[in-house]
DNA sequence: TAAAGGTTTCAGAAATTTTTGAAATAGAAA
DNA sequence: TTTCTATTTCAAAAATTTCTGAAACCTTTA
């Protein structure tokens, strides 16, 4: 297979993955871009590449900027701004869970612990959605901690106690 | 709190998460609903409850059952059909896990496998390819075998050894 | 067999998300 | 200061996803 072909299959097939996790296409295919670039890229380069606007380009490398997925990077006597992708694969999830974990679980949390303030002994109804309160709290809860756990293991510990579980 | 100001909540939050992560609110809600409710519920009580046409409940009702994460119930005597969600958080996530797998993780394997026959040393750039198609496969397989893993576990054993690392 | 009661389908409408492109902004160099 | 190059913003357009509603399609019962 040519590079070339091998190069748009990853791009399409990381920007579709993207697109089933609530990651939009094309920020999903300018962070693959830069993970398969040996070197840092500017805007023109993934306008270029991906064929799409300046704009375009400009919000989603933000994005992954503030998701910490991509770095700047200046060049002495160039003006431009170019861009550089975290390339360690242990190190991208655990961005994302860090990200995802704050922007989701914790809001979650918080409005079943509002909710949980609901008298359960009204009627069957009150009493049904109680339980469910409290189960999904204590199951996110046990999430949180693993995941906290998780993002501070470092990943020779965690592959390495994966596969002794594994066996 | 009334329990109809806590339901809302919930399910305006549980439409909200789901959204984020790529389930359109409105099955999430649906399947929100349905882990509240005491009982089965039929399609008129659904579209009654979230507002909805019919052929959308038809819809997300028959998917959330290719997700295995709602059953059908008859009753002797009536036409009508009902639902009831799975209420064990643990399944449920179990299932997530399981469908996600399939439907996103396999395909991106494959991919990958196609990708990794690229010869890497024409130039820089297929180099860098190869390499960061080999690191995500790796990765990948990792994730592969330890979702299996997890799904396999049990609930408890899953939060006992989790509950032991964590100290 | 026909009617009644319920489910499924799907084309078009509506809503939502993403993208464009041009104008505004920023700031370095002349 | 002015000019030049690059970045940012954002309203409107385009694309995509979701929803509606009515017709088609079962199944059961009379």
């Amino acid at each position: 297979m040519e590079w070339q072909e091998g190069k748009e299959k990853f791009l399409q097939a990381w920007g579709t993955l993207g697109t089933s996790w609530g990651i939009n296409r094309t920020m999903a295919q300018i962070h693959a871009l830069m993970m398969i670039s040996p070197h840092a890229l500017s805007a023109d380069e993934v306008m270029e590449e991906l064929q799409i606007s300046r704009g375009n380009v400009n919000m989603n490398i933000r994005a992954l900027m503030d998701w910490g997925l991509v770095y700047k990077e200046l060049r002495a006597g160039d003006r431009r701004e170019y861009f550089v992708a975290e390339k360690d694969m242990w190190k991208v999830v655990r961005q994302i869970i860090v990200n995802r974990k704050k922007k989701e679980l914790e809001p979650i949390l918080k409005v079943l612990d509002e909710i949980s303030g609901i008298d359960g002994t009204v009627n069957e109804e009150a009493e049904a959605l109680a339980k469910a309160v409290n189960d999904i709290k204590l199951f996110s809860s046990k999430a949180d901690a693993t995941l906290d756990m998780l993002v501070k293991a470092d990943s020779n510990w965690f592959v390495g106690t994966f596969m002794k579980m594994i066996k």
